[in-house]
DNA sequence: CAGTTGTTTTGACAGACTCAAAACAACTGC
DNA sequence: GCAGTTGTTTTGAGTCTGTCAAAACAACTG
């Protein structure tokens, strides 16, 4: 199927979002969002070898300023959980939390656990004003369970 | 006031604590719990940097050791809040919270956000079984609240 | 298409933490 | 009390993740 004049492309789709963003639009900057939208929770380190398969000239630290950017203006989250380097996702704006697997490192998403904007409401804030809060569940998954479970017995 | 015979000081404490744990009492352990006793939310070199007035032989990776031990040994509980080191205190077991201001980098403790035994219970667990959830709510504290309201005007 | 501004590369470097081996000290039981 | 066993600490090197600064470079502006 051939694309009509006023058809986007996916890269178009990305283009715009970074340019939305208020940021300079640039091929690391593309093919990084592209990386994040295909592999979410996904640490510097993994974003710069996926990126490098596509454009093999583009150095870490230009991994690094590009999540920061993005970071800054909005457009992807980071979060730190334990042990484990910063972890970076597209899914942003809804406060959602995760799921980490002590046993194989496993990230999940989850959503907000209570409904509403909560999450956001401690139930004393101390004369804070919160911005964002942080929930990370450290658990074992389904798989690490089984794996586990015999060696009870 | 003289100690009879069946009293006990603040070090006996610190030390059947550390025992009581399986743990075998050492000078640098005993120090480092009186330190996290004292000054919660300290980071490994805070600990190290207050550990060496008393016993200045002491190494940091001593430090190191004793703190993931009595992690370990469920003494003591470790957080990473963002942009910081991990942070240790002695309050346990009772899966309680922090604020965080993104000003200063003041730490302070919330409880519970919902009560009962409650955040540990995500709204859907994919099958994951949980021990610990880790919330951090991210913010501006008081103080730095007002540094910055006169900038706005 | 040249200018301006923001981005990326390059290379050095720092912070937080880990690893391993040897020296050493705490508990065990004689 | 004292040697043995086991766990702890020191020492020293090294890793991983991320940061800083300057120069080369590319994207948007008009
Ligand atoms: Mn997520
Ligand atoms: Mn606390
Ligand atoms: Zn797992
Ligand atoms: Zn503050």
């Amino acid at each position: 199927m051939a694309l009509g004049p006023g058809s986007q492309t996916h890269a178009d789709v990305l283009r715009s979002t970074i340019r939305g963003a208020g940021l300079k639009v640039t091929a690391p900057r593309v093919a990084v969002l592209d990386v994040l939208q295909h592999a979410p929770h996904s640490s510097a380190e993994q974003v710069f070898a996926e990126v490098r398969k596509s454009l093999s000239g583009t150095s870490a630290q230009a991994v690094y300023g590009i999540l920061a950017a993005f970071t800054g203006a909005g457009l992807v989250r980071r979060f730190d959980p334990p042990d484990s380097p910063a972890l970076f996702e597209c899914r942003v704006g809804d406060n959602h939390h995760h799921l980490a697997c002590i046993g194989c490192g496993l990230i999940q998403d989850v959503d907000c656990v209570i409904r509403e904007a909560p999450c956001l409401t401690p139930s004393d804030d101390s004369g804070f004003t919160i911005f964002s809060a942080e929930v990370t569940f450290n658990g074992l998954c389904r798989t690490c369970q089984s794996n586990r479970a015999p060696q009870t017995a």
